[in-house]
DNA sequence: AAATACTGAACAATAAATTGACAAATTACC
DNA sequence: GGTAATTTGTCAATTTATTGTTCAGTATTT
């Protein structure tokens, strides 16, 4: 037996899954049915409707085509094949159809996600962050969203608004959704080129080295995260290991930084892959000399971390 | 090596234990029973209802399936394959279908998530878990895969087989697996009552701790993860702020023995629920002694932690 | 004796289908 | 440019199907 054959021509989905998976709401689908035939489905000797796999991607492609400025009365009864050209063509012509959400949606979730944190609320906080995810694009997520909380978080905290144990609590949270998109991330990708992304001794892990390893993912980098407190020689061992084109060093507490400094350099010399070491982190101004002399690049933010990444991307491709 | 042996295949829960694991009511899984033949059980000699392992998993996933939007009606009868497909296609809102991947034994698990740590293969390392963790049901895949994972990783580590980073590498991606699963599993329960995990001060995370909390929401536990290092002032406001039903502490790390026994007194005495104190860890025993002064309970292994998670549910219902 | 489990029936809550209406936005027409 | 017509998403009312919950009466376990 044949596994997608079968199973796609069958159908079996209720109207309520196919609107969660094509975000189309059950009215729509039904009117769209009624009115302009769009998609008729099957139905359950008791008349519920069964949709197939194939009637979802035919959703999902109209929902696509609307996205790009098509209205529904005009494309309802193309065939799939006619649909997917005409999503095709729209798609590469617009710029760019990703409409930025309001400030307003991102005041809400930043709202939403400062409340479950001070409520100690995991439940809800999850539900915010993925929200937040499934509706701003990859770096609006990043930029616009969660670099803003970690600050206010941080804030509240110096400020004594919020506590200790809220911090920590919500810091943990956030470092699962950071992980969890990461992951996510990188089996969608097939094959990139290899980074390294850690920091020496004395440093911890941190949220905000979390954020740029997902823009670098989603740049296209593979990425392979270490963490914090390992030893220069240990970086050298694995960058030369596993063949990475590129490193980066994370640094968030002022201390040691002339050892640093130096054990940067052993790096640059030892390891086979020379030329590309990016130093990020709050810290990173105390190495601005050093990175001038050994060509290191150092980046102040998530959007110049983006610029370089995908500067170094297209230079090795 | 067959792991789902005899124990598995083996009927020998009771409706009551079948329902505290699934987050089903027995009412419902008899009326499952009754008009759809979902599960249908063994009996004892006098007709109460027995159910095997595989029995749970078949109910815990058309739980899943439940909440992603299907009927039970329409799923009922479907084998554990299929309804593993379905679950997964629409948990991941994609109109693919997803195949199961094949039944490997744990051993072969257990090299293939070895040598990619040995390798330093963050792609193949996660993958190989989310295979385990498709295939095993949750407490075969902490018992019988993570925790000896972590063992062998350890164990490597100080014989010197495997070097500092590649532990620590390891050690971050089972983390990001294990809170993406924690995660998963608090968003599918509704309401349990709540439990506190966290540790005091100079007590680091650990991976153990969060294998503790999928057990414990795995029962059906709401748990707010706090962390390590956390002040005992700072547990007990949290402990009193969410109304938490219990608390887990874990112990780790041999210092500071007498300052943490003083500790979790003042928390057994100034925090409103004063009845559950579960102590976990490498180090508990430490504080037997006190656990009985205090009527604390302590928990040796993942196994015990299950009853005693199970037994104060079971009180507090 | 108290708690738990079993059966079957009845009940209540939820979700879906149908139909029709409405309002905002877009388009067509003068 | 202004007005009417059309398009299209949303919603309410009603009916039916599905499914979780409760209850009564009996049996088993502890």
């Amino acid at each position: 037996m044949e596994l997608k054959g079968d199973l796609s021509k069958k159908p079996r989905h209720l109207i309520q899954v196919v609107g969660r998976r094509t975000g189309i709401s059950s009215d729509v689908i039904r009117a769209w049915e009624r009115r302009y035939g769009a998609v008729i489905s099957q139905r359950t000797d008791t008349n519920r409707r069964l949709y197939t796999d194939d009637d979802i991607e035919k959703l999902t492609l109209l929902k696509r085509a609307i996205n790009a400025g098509r209205r529904i009365g005009d494309i309802a009864n193309l065939s799939y094949d006619d649909l997917f050209e005409l999503v095709m063509g729209d798609e590469s012509n617009t710029a760019r159809s990703y409409t930025r959400p309001s400030t307003g949606t991102v005041m809400e979730l930043f709202d939403e996600a400062s409340n479950a944190i001070y409520e100690m609320d995991s439940n809800r906080l999850d539900i915010t962050l993925s929200n937040a995810v499934a509706i701003l694009s990859t770096s609006d997520f990043l930029l616009e969203f969660l670099k803003p909380l970690h600050t206010h978080i941080n804030d509240e905290c110096s400020r004594g608004t919020l506590r200790f144990v809220q911090e920590r609590f919500a810091k943990i949270c956030l470092r699962s959704c950071l992980s969890n998109l990461s992951v996510q991330f990188r089996t969608s990708k097939d094959e990139g080129p290899k980074l390294i992304v850690g920091s020496m001794t004395s440093e911890q892990e941190n949220l905000d080295t979390l954020m740029h390893i997902i823009v670098a993912q989603n740049i296209g980098w593979d990425v392979t995260y270490v963490g914090g407190n390992i030893p220069h020689d240990e970086l050298i061992h694995i960058a030369n290991k596993i063949s990475a084109r590129a490193m980066v060093l994370a640094f968030n507490n002022s201390r040691d930084i002339s050892r640093k400094a130096h054990e940067i350099k052993v790096i640059k010399n030892e390891s086979e892959q020379r030329d590309n070491i990016v130093l990020i982190g709050s810290e990173v101004h105390n190495f601005r000399q050093l990175a001038d002399d050994v060509k290191a690049i150092i980046s102040n933010d998530l959007s110049s971390f983006r610029l370089t990444m995908e500067r170094l991307y297209g230079l090795i491709r």
